[in-house]
DNA sequence: TCCCAGGCAAGGC
DNA sequence: GCCTTGCATGGG
């Protein structure tokens, strides 16, 4: 196993666990701006920092400058094997894809770059959707030693239209350039954080390029609310596969939340992630 | 050529 | 409230 040591980093690591394992943790689609180093490796950024995550003979290693953030970001205080028993007996479902995805965790990510990330995300594929928020960061990112950083607000609200598209952002070229001036400008994000989620979702809704989905990803994997639940179209799929098929689309979201009340964000990642690999 | 991708906004009813 | 349509782009 080949070590990947980088200057000036801190190391740390993650004790066996079965719910911890990178390839879960990157891959189930809850993040975009990692790359995958070989095997069990990667490399991913969260805002303008960034980690390194291998496997070794003491568990996990994590190599970063930014320790306690990282502990944080990769949700280290809660006991995935608990939330897992809560759920399969919620569900029969959930024995067989927290099974398949038992190394997943929610991770803890920027808020900013979970808005305009997830904006990006609507009707689009994941390949290019990292594509086109690499090229974001390319051309509007600090640089560092690692790679570039997530743009600021500062920054991303100074370019306009034209530059979005010219990224292949294609018709959200006009939604984010219009959200990132309203979070630079008159939008309170830290607001968000003290507001129950009823009310964070319709605040989210104000900022153009974002719906009812787009709004639930950013409460789960930017605001660490988990009664909430995604619906896009592989969830639609799980629905109709696995679950009642009479309601429409508007109220799949409630129907899960109404079964999963405070686990629904982590059912629905493990579920999103089964499906897209087993039924493709 | 058509269909699809972590949907949204706008307009019709 | 619910449903339909148009929407940029690149890959299959």
């Amino acid at each position: 196993m080949q070590l990947f040591f980088l200057r000036n980093m801190e190391t740390f690591f993650i004790k066996d666990d079965v719910h911890f394992n990178a390839k879960d943790i990157f891959e189930c689609g809850q993040i975009f701006r990692y790359v995958k180093k070989e095997e069990g490796v990667y490399g991913v950024f969260s805002a303008d920092k960034y980690a390194i995550v291998s496997p070794s003979p003491m568990g996990w290693q994590i190599q970063t400058k930014d320790r306690e953030y990282f502990r944080h970001f990769f949700d280290m205080d809660t006991c995935y094997g608990d939330i897992i028993s809560r759920l399969i007996e919620l569900s029969p479902i959930l024995k067989e894809a927290t099974e398949y995805g038992k190394g997943i965790r929610i991770l803890k990510q920027d808020l900013f770059e979970t808005i305009i990330s997830f904006i990006i995300s609507a009707n689009n594929n994941i390949k290019r959707i990292q594509l086109i928020i690499e090229k974001l960061c390319l051309y509007l990112g600090e640089k560092t030693p690692y790679g570039y950083a997530f743009p600021t607000k500062k920054t991303l609200s100074s370019v306009d239209a034209a530059f979005f598209r010219q990224i292949g952002a294609g018709y959200r070229a006009d939604y984010l350039q219009h959200t990132a001036k309203m979070l630079f400008n008159d939008f309170d994000l830290e607001q968000l954080k003290s507001m129950d989620t009823a009310s964070a979702r319709k605040k989210l809704t104000e900022l153009k390029g974002v719906g009812a989905k787009v709004a639930d990803c950013i409460l789960l994997f930017g605001l660490s609310r988990y009664d909430v639940f995604p619906v896009d179209i592989w969830i639609k799929k799980v629905y109709h596969k696995y679950y009642e098929c009479g309601l429409p689309h508007s109220q799949i979201a409630d129907f899960f939340v109404n079964k999963f009340q405070n686990l629904s964000g982590f059912a629905q990642q493990y579920l999103y992630y089964y499906l897209r690999n087993i039924d493709k």
